[in-house]
RNA sequence: GGAGGGAUGGCCGAGUGGACUAAGGCGGUUGUCUUGAAAACAACUGUGGGGGAAACCUCACCGGGGGUUCGAAUCCCUCUCCCUCCGCCA
């Protein structure tokens, strides 16, 4: 959520900055019942603070005449409040329900853009393997091993759903453990997370009201499972107000996330790329607002160790303002190369959301003791996603023989063996 | 799922319609005293909104929402969560 303080008083670049995304808002409509509510609550205030008086002189009096004049008094402006106060509310509801719809404004260095083509490549490291065969995709590794499963995965769930068996299984459970114990030494304090959460939960993590169409949920116990493990961090500390010597805040937590990605199909969901149910390792920082580009910069570094760990080649990239999420100020992705499926996969987004979570999560922090609350800022990164890290580990590990080397990184936590296959 | 009991400020806890401007205590901050500390004493000690250049004024908030009333922490309805007991259960 913005300030409305800041679309009040810079409308013109709360503007001109929300039409770099590409798209049209309604700030006039904005601004025009923050106008309305705040000349109703003048309106209702003063009513209020006359009643208020009244109805304290009116208990110290004695029953008389004059007593009942004012009660009857009295009667007539708590109709004209009860007016007022249903016009409050509604206005605010109404001005919720717009702020809620408004993006964050991108970050003032973001490149100016329309989709991913004008995404900017900061860095691309490490080099392509040559191979002296044609590399494989996953979906053939995976099925020519026995790892993947495709079909029962379809009988059971319907399309886009798949089984890892064996080896397959094991290999993403090994990435899983690799990654968190990464980011715990890294700084980060890990979590186990509810995989369903409260509605409101997704509202401040900036995903509803505009992508309900992604999100599985039971409306009856108002149960809604996580997209991604942001949605429960952004949470966690939600209502509350920080003390700012504990800032910043640095989280890591595996979860299961669950989408339901209607938009895609076709290329798209072939293997393992892209299913309504995948696994990811986050990571998550709550900062103090000077401090959250800095934190920016350690999320990309240990994303891309998570990379470098597991011998992968990456690129780097900052998303161009059309491309940029709802609730991002600024985005780095990082994508992989898969040599199999011969493409980028994007294995991990990082984002400074700055107030922009915190507003609508309502979190704040104490600057210094006896000052005002300030808003903290968040920043949320995949660290990384499971079934992409798992195609590029296959894919770029295969051998001729069609067994997989597997990256040292990874041997502790497969019984110390070294090939699958 | 059933029955009963609860939810009050940073924490404990009093408060069953009008001085609640929420008692009292703990904690915290500042001050007095002291070489310093402790103790004692005193004052202050929540969040958000609106108006205002500011001083300041004002409204709301006693788990959430709604209602009764001139007036609600207090009465009514409803929801959520916690505790005790019973049932079911990995």
């Amino acid at each position: 959520m913005l300030d409305i303080q800041l679309i009040r008083q810079d409308t013109e670049q709360v503007r001109a900055a929300l039409a770099m995304r590409g798209s049209e808002f309604n700030i006039d409509e904005i601004l025009n019942a923050d106008k309305q509510r705040r000349e109703l609550l003048q309106e209702t205030e003063k009513l209020k603070a006359h009643r208020n008086t009244v109805s304290k002189d009116i208990g110290h009096m004695d029953n008389d005449g004059d007593r009942s004049k004012l009660v009857a008094e009295m009667r007539n402006v708590g109709d004209h409040i009860s007016l007022l106060d249903r016009q409050v509310r509604d206005v605010e509801s109404k001005l919720e329900s717009l702020m809620l719809e408004l993006p964050n404004i991108p970050d003032p260095g973001t490149p100016q853009g329309t989709n991913d083509n004008d995404n900017v490549t900061v860095r691309e490291v490490g080099k392509e393997r040559a191979f002296d065969f044609t590399p494989k995709p996953h979906w053939d590794i995976g099925s020519e091993l026995g790892i993947i499963d495709f079909e029962r995965g379809v009988k059971l769930s319907g399309s886009r759903f798949y089984i890892l068996n064996n080896a397959g299984a094991r290999l993403q459970r090994a990435l899983i453990s690799f990654m968190l114990d990464l980011h715990t030494s890294q700084g980060y304090s890990e979590c186990y997370l509810p995989f369903m959460v409260k509605q409101i939960n997704f509202t401040a993590a900036g995903q509803l009201p505009k992508f309900s169409d992604n999100i599985y949920h039971d409306v009856e116990d108002d149960a809604w499972f996580v997209t991604t493990a942001e949605v429960p961090l952004t949470n966690l500390h939600r209502d509350e107000i920080l003390d700012s010597d504990i800032l910043p805040l640095y989280y890591t937590a595996y979860t299961p996330c669950f989408r339901r990605e209607k938009v895609t199909a076709g290329k798209e969901v072939r293997g393992i790329k892209r299913g309504h149910q995948f696994d990811k390792v986050e990571m998550y920082a709550l900062t103090h607002p000077d401090e959250s580009y800095r934190a920016l910069e350690k999320l990309l570094a240990d994303a891309e160790e998570t990379c470098t760990k597991l011998g992968l080649r990456y690129r780097v990239r900052r998303l161009c303002t059309g491309d940029l999420g709802f609730g991002s100020r600024i985005t780095y992705d990082i994508d992989v190369w898969a040599p199999g499926c011969n493409e980028w996969l994007e294995v991990s987004s990082i984002s400074n959301c700055g107030d922009f979570q915190a507003r609508r999560a309502n979190t704040r922090f104490r600057p210094t003791k006896g000052t005002k609350t300030k808003y903290v800022h968040t920043l949320n990164g995949s660290g990384l996603g499971l079934p992409r890290t798992l195609i590029a580990v296959l894919e770029n590990n295969q051998q001729a023989d069609g067994t997989i080397t597997i990256p040292e990184v990874l041997r502790l936590w497969m019984s110390g063996e070294e090939t699958i296959g």
